[in-house]
DNA sequence: CCGGGGTCCATTTTT
DNA sequence: TGGACCCCGG
């Protein structure tokens, strides 16, 4: 401790830092690189050292730019900087993520990029309609060429901070027969127009800006003083040069990252980013942070053999002096319908042992693995919650509200103009859209302007003619509220009158109750705002989804989703090869991409804090097809010390050994002989029958046995409402367990609590 | 304007 | 296997 400043009179908050936290604390000057291992309290040693740098009097709070990847992570960052420094709130801070801060900057000096400050920013669902006009307006054929495939080609561009005129010819492709590049200028030159930006070009104009206008960039540089930026092992080209060129010249510039967690290199993530920190910073100081807080010594050493596995690291030692616990356990299974009841067992297991199911998560390769466990928590009646799917303003409804109050900020907005003009349909279809785009064409005017000047001529039958009156006076007259009328209480007006709402009120499907729910809560969330326009920034850049009410659920989420979460336990399946490691990031990444794989198999590891069960299954369906699958390499990786195999018998047969088993050495002995006497009770318990027995196929039959044959609330024919499954009948009641026909997707077993009777579901 | 039926496809995801 | 998407018929 002698050795840092504050050695003699201490700053009281850096009390309980270990060493190398003090070190991230209160190394100010120069550029420093953090390596900050999972669980090694980073936010901690991050947050403190931005309190430090207001403390000490080195910087004031408008002169750090602390930059986080996700909006979570952000608004993590800021309620743990505020508590700390003791203040309600933090807001007006640069803190926040890449893009909401690119923006910001971008917002005051838009017009040097072209734009106007009160530009729009376009999500991907925009930038995709937007494509496909330029692609439609250029002759290509959407059906050779996929605007989707334009727009990742273009994304790749943009992560790596080419403009048109950047783009090397060694990097355009084939696509549209190598017209990807015009295409890519044209739509530039479209969103100029249209004063709007996609993602990639809030960073894209900042660089544009910063390269063009020495002045301006000197401004910003001299403006931030001191530079935070959390998940460095995640940034790719663009937001590196954009940090590079804010940071200059004094190079204050502090990056916490693990380049063993670098998990998104499929997105432009560059890990030699990290990796070359010492080299663009050629004083940088690095330091590692390195005792784990988190993980029991056996998940840690489980987790550290396996990533030892890759090349090209940095290089840490993770230790910790807690608990050394159990080895990490390793079942393997018959197929995956086994291993979703093996999951389920377990869980059920925890939870007689008092454990919460909130501490529980199954951390799956892909999204579509979580289906099998999904069905089978339902029939057996266990809480759970998938994160991940659509976000909030992804979503159909919220989409269209935001484009009603988009039409009413920015008249000239066409995306928004086109996705509701004849939402709910007012008649305007493909053909009176097709006069008004060829109107906007020759005039040079917006749709809405278009409109308004052909509803004064005859040029439109009167059928339709009328309605389009009808919606353009609408659209004033909401804009005309605007002045007088609050914003939240004007978006219910204009979600009223447009027939918006009665849309979905009497649409009877499964969703349409959860999209009146959206919008309910898209208006609420505009009370929080004093403006409409301060609003539409934050749904573009920061709107997150709805937490599901959180509690007594498991989780179920990919690994990636799960980066920066930690549980209490974690069950991992789906180990075999081509599944996890992926085929696919094998096929076309080769050792990169195993090694980003095995970075991933240890982001999920060290998710756990006390226990980590890692499952995999000899059979699987995948497409449709059943295949036999072998154990992931990366069971084999983990070291003997830290793991303990169990697997169901018979499992690989004379297939497997001819196969060769050898190359997976420690599978040979699979089967009979690798038992542990718990193990053996775990069995005897799920199956119900002698220790050595095969697993029975469930234990169905005793269940229902065991439970009385009648539900006071529900019997045969009982219309019911579920959740995930719409409305149904039952067919069956045992007790508890009912068999419901689903109007939508046929018979299920579902247990009583998760349904309730069609009458009481509105 | 809807839905049925055929076709094609099939990691990971943020902003 | 199942979903997303498109086309066509009523």
């Amino acid at each position: 401790m002698t050795s840092y400043a504050f050695s003699f009179d201490e700053p009281p908050y850096l009390a309980g830092l270990n060493e190398a936290q003090r070190a991230a604390v209160v190394s100010l000057d120069g550029a420093v690189l953090l390596l900050a291992g999972a669980g090694t309290g980073k936010t901690r040693a991050l947050t403190t050292r931005l309190a430090h740098l207001l403390w000490s009097e080195r910087a004031r709070p408008q002169e750090i730019l602390a930059v986080t990847f996700t909006n979570k992570a952000a608004r993590e960052m800021k309620e743990r900087v505020a508590a700390l420094l003791k203040l309600p709130s933090v807001e007006g801070w640069w803190l926040g993520t890449f893009h909401s801060l690119a923006a910001r900057i971008l917002r005051q000096e838009a017009e040097a990029v072209g734009l106007k400050s009160n530009f729009t920013i376009l999500d991907s669902d925009d930038q995709l309609r937007l494509l496909k006009q330029v692609m439609a307006a250029e002759n290509i054929d959407e059906k050779a060429w996929p605007a989707k495939v334009l727009r990742a080609v273009i994304e790749q561009w943009k992560n790596k901070g080419y403009t048109p005129d950047l783009v090397p010819a060694s990097e355009v492709g084939d696509f549209a027969r190598g017209r990807s590049l015009h295409l890519y200028s044209a739509y530039q030159e479209r969103l100029l127009t249209l004063n709007a930006c996609d993602f990639g070009d809030l960073l894209l104009h900042n660089l544009t800006l910063f390269r063009m206008r020495p002045e301006v960039a000197q401004r910003w540089q001299q403006r931030f003083r001191y530079l935070l930026v959390d998940e460095y092992q995640d940034t790719n080209v663009a937001q590196y040069l954009w940090l590079r060129l804010l940071a200059m010249p004094q190079n204050n510039i502090c990056c916490v990252g693990d380049d063993d967690q670098s998990i998104y290199g499929w997105r432009g993530a560059e890990v030699e980013n990290i990796l070359r920190f010492e080299k663009d910073f050629p004083d940088a100081k690095v330091i590692r942070l390195e005792r784990n807080y988190r993980s029991t010594a056996a998940i840690l050493g489980a987790a550290s053999g396996l990533i030892a596995r890759n090349e090209g690291r940095l290089g840490k030692t993770l230790w910790t002096e807690g608990d050394p616990g159990e080895p990490v356990r390793i079942q393997g299974l018959w197929d995956g319908e086994a291993e979703a009841r093996f999951v389920g067992e377990e869980i059920e297991g925890l939870q007689r042992e008092g454990h919460s199911l909130g501490e529980i998560a199954i951390l799956v390769r892909t999204g579509a693995q979580t289906r099998e466990f999904e069905e089978r928590f339902v029939t057996i009646g266990l809480p759970y919650r998938v994160i991940g799917g659509p976000r909030f303003y992804e979503r159909q409804e919220v989409r269209d509200g935001l484009a009603y109050l988009r039409l009413l900020q920015s008249p000239d907005d066409d995306l928004a103009f086109e996705r509701i003009c004849n939402k709910p349909r007012r008649g305007l279809g493909e053909a009176a859209l097709r006069a008004l785009h060829a109107t906007a064409r020759s005039g040079g005017l917006s749709l809405f302007a278009a409109a308004r000047q052909l509803v004064g001529t005859d040029e439109l039958r009167a059928q339709t003619r009328r309605p389009l009156k009808a919606f353009l006076d609408s659209v004033d007259r909401w804009r005309d509220a605007l002045a007088a009328t609050s914003h939240p209480e004007l978006a219910e007006i204009v979600l009223e009158e447009s027939g918006y709402l009665e849309m979905w009120r009497s649409d009877r499907s499964i969703e349409a109750p959860g999209r009146l729910e959206n919008l309910k809560a898209l208006i609420e969330a505009l009370a929080e705002f004093d403006t409409l326009a301060g609003f539409l920034e934050h749904v573009a850049l920061v709107m997150d989804n709805l937490e599901e009410v959180g509690g007594e659920q498991v989780t179920l989420m990919t690994l990636h989703g799960a980066k920066g979460l930690e549980y209490d336990t974690v069950f991992l399946p789906g180990w075999e090869e081509g599944l996890f490691p992926n085929q696919r990031a094998l096929d076309e990444q080769g050792i990169r991409g195993l090694e980003e794989e095995r970075r991933l198999a240890y982001v999920g590891l060290t998710r756990a804090r006390k226990r980590a069960i890692i499952s995999f299954a000899a059979n699987r369906r995948l497409y449709g097809s059943w295949g036999a699958s072998l154990p992931s390499r990366f069971l084999d990786e983990i070291p003997e010390e830290h793991k303990r195999m169990d697997s169901d018998q018979g499992l690989y047969g004379a297939a497997y050994q001819a196969w060769g088993g050898s190359s997976f050495g420690s599978f040979d002995a699979w089967g009979e002989t690798r038992r542990s006497p718990g193990m053996e009770r775990a069995r005897a318990r799920r199956s119900g029958g002698s220790a050595g027995s095969p697993p029975v196929i469930e234990g169905e039959a005793r269940i229902i046995e065991s439970v009385p044959r009648e539900n006071p609330r529900y019997r045969v024919g009982t219309r019911v409402f579920h959740q995930k499954f719409g409305y149904g009948s039952v067919s069956r009641v045992e007790g508890e367990r009912l068999t419901i026909a689903f109007d939508q997707t046929g018979e299920k077993k579902v247990v009583a609590s998760f349904v309730k009777p069609a009458a009481e579901a509105g």
